[in-house]
DNA sequence: TTGAAAGCGCTACCAA
DNA sequence: TTGGTAGCGCTTTCAA
């Protein structure tokens, strides 16, 4: 309730009042085990009774590591995925001692520049370049000179260290659950834009398919745009094939609540008559839809984990990263879907 | 693709290779209208021949303002909101050169300390507390030594400045849209939480009966949990009374959902039979429903903005901020659903 | 119009 | 075991 006029107390306060020098205080506060246990307690008691707090801003500027890793985003972070990535990468960096600078860009020239230039500006230690969806991207030029982590994304030439989904992985594990059930006719309704995914989990779908010495049949496998419409229409086209698919692998949640809307408006009951398999895990659908979806879990908090850790661990030995390009499984996630 | 081993220029570096002072350089970087255009001239050539930027850290620590406003929320970002919350922040902080540094404290009171510790050692100016639904918080004693505004939420005895969404208002608001179209039977599926958003969106609704001449029907309102199954649930009752509502007002998105699920099963179409009004505009939500849903926005985004734009235009008075406690209005969403 | 120099709060080297 | 002190990069007063 106070009016918060008392300057903050400095290091020199503390050792005034203490009656040793600013060393000593520096010593106790940085843990420098050559301080008798007597010194250290008669520092501490006047640390907690002025309630000092060490100057992270001197500190910085003294030992020139500022403790902050920027962490950069194209995109307006409007989806609920962005959360999760950044709490990962934030309970890494905690554990650290280091803090997160979120910048993002929005797809902005000038925004990007002014971005980067204030976390030059701030001395940051390194950078976590992040999107919103697995994909490549170009990297501003200037960020070339730190060192930087790629999240749910990579650069043409795989020559930074890049974090991804195993998107392969998760079609494979998502049709092998299907065939597994028992299901030989699995209809694949997929996306149609040219992203990663879209050619990624199609792989999978036929390596499993493949293992599982099932013939790939083109027909079973229809595209559309990765909305609720999509999966609508997508679901609709499966139906009407001679031989009907009894399972579905939809390339996304939303492209799922559509194929929903078709089967149920055909007369068909999920999981008997059809079952349905999604991906992303966006929960607000998949645990809302009825009945609740099977899904395969984009691992965002693991892949925020991921990069802040190695790049962390590797920022000790200076110069340039090794360009590790990891992924990371899909959990699959069941529901009363399949 | 440099092994970036060059240390940092400095002003120094800067005004030797000028052949000027380091003064000289510091008038030129801050815009010091004294110094003649051709000296400027000068300086900028050497400034962006070595690609200087100045040491923000350096430039904190002399000034002794950091230029960083600390972004305390109690709760895992997880909701779409958040991130809507945090650009309103981030534009206007943005604006004024200003950086929001996010700690998240998850409810975890070791977290907590840990976070504000580190905000206050880093010499935050000020402090947005921000939760992610309207709701009355205790606020960690150490932050009211500092400049604090409280986002989507407020304290006790509202001695802080505090910005929320208009509840009563968008209750209202709802409630008379559906009364213009025509409906006098209008039903409310209210939330059973005590949460502010409960008794407040009422009040509303009874208000804008009252404002047209309508007697305010007791059985038209029914409560249950805040979910998708409460949605049903309350429609399915609402439909069973004798003289049932022909417009239905949701406490939120999640409830209209289910109450779309139980007027389905009932045969009712949307919104022939029955208007369906939601509230929160979770568009993933009320943007993907079938027909789409009609619903009054939360203003995450212009909180967001209020927030920071008085925290930033009250910083420099000093002392305490005033108490303002400011509500932001619910805009109304036309979709197909009324 | 420009420069010299003090000093922000801290760390860490060197002495004692 | 403790203290004196230089200096991190910058802003800003005062003087020239």
């Amino acid at each position: 309730m106070n009016q918060q006029k008392k300057p903050k107390p400095t290091m020199n306060d503390v050792a005034k009042m203490a009656g040793v020098s600013q060393t000593t205080v520096s010593f106790v506060i940085n843990g420098n085990p050559e301080i008798p246990d007597e010194t250290k307690e008669k520092v501490l008691a006047v640390i907690a009774q002025l309630d000092y707090r060490p100057n992270a801003v001197a500190q910085s500027l003294r030992t020139q590591r500022s403790g902050i890793i920027g962490f950069v985003t194209d995109e307006i972070a409007i989806t609920p995925f962005a959360g999760k990535i950044f709490e990962g990468a934030q309970d890494v960096a905690w554990d650290q001692e280091k803090i997160l600078l979120l910048a993002n860009t929005k797809n902005d020239a000038r925004l990007q520049a002014s971005a980067i230039n204030m976390l030059i500006g701030r001395q940051v230690e390194g950078i976590i370049y992040a999107t919103m969806y697995h994909r490549q991207v170009e990297l501003p030029p200037v960020l070339w000179g730190l060192p930087t982590v790629l999240l749910d994304c990579f650069v043409a030439d795989h020559s930074l260290p890049s974090v991804v989904p195993d998107e392969v992985g998760g079609g494979y594990h998502a049709t092998h659950i299907l065939i597994e059930k028992g299901h030989t006719r699995v209809g694949f309704i997929n996306n149609q834009d040219p992203i990663p995914a879209t050619g990624l989990r199609l792989a999978g779908y036929q390596a499993a398919l493949a293992d599982h010495g099932i013939p790939f049949d083109p027909a079973l496998v229809v595209t559309d745009n990765s909305s609720s419409d999509g999966g609508y229409r997508g679901a609709q086209a499966l139906m009407q094939i001679p031989e009907r698919p009894t399972a579905i692998f939809c390339f996304n949640d939303r492209m799922a609540m559509g194929a929903y809307d078709a089967l149920r408006k055909l007369g068909l009951s999920i999981p008997n008559d059809v079952a349905v398999m999604g991906f992303d895990n966006q929960e607000i659908i998949s645990g809302y839809l009825y009945p609740p979806l099977s899904s395969m879990e984009l691992p965002h908090y693991e892949m925020g984990k991921w990069a802040t850790q190695y790049l962390l661990d590797n920022l000790a030995q200076e110069g340039k990263l090794a360009p590790v390009q990891h992924k990371i499984a899909c959990p699959f996630i069941p529901r009363a879907s399949i």
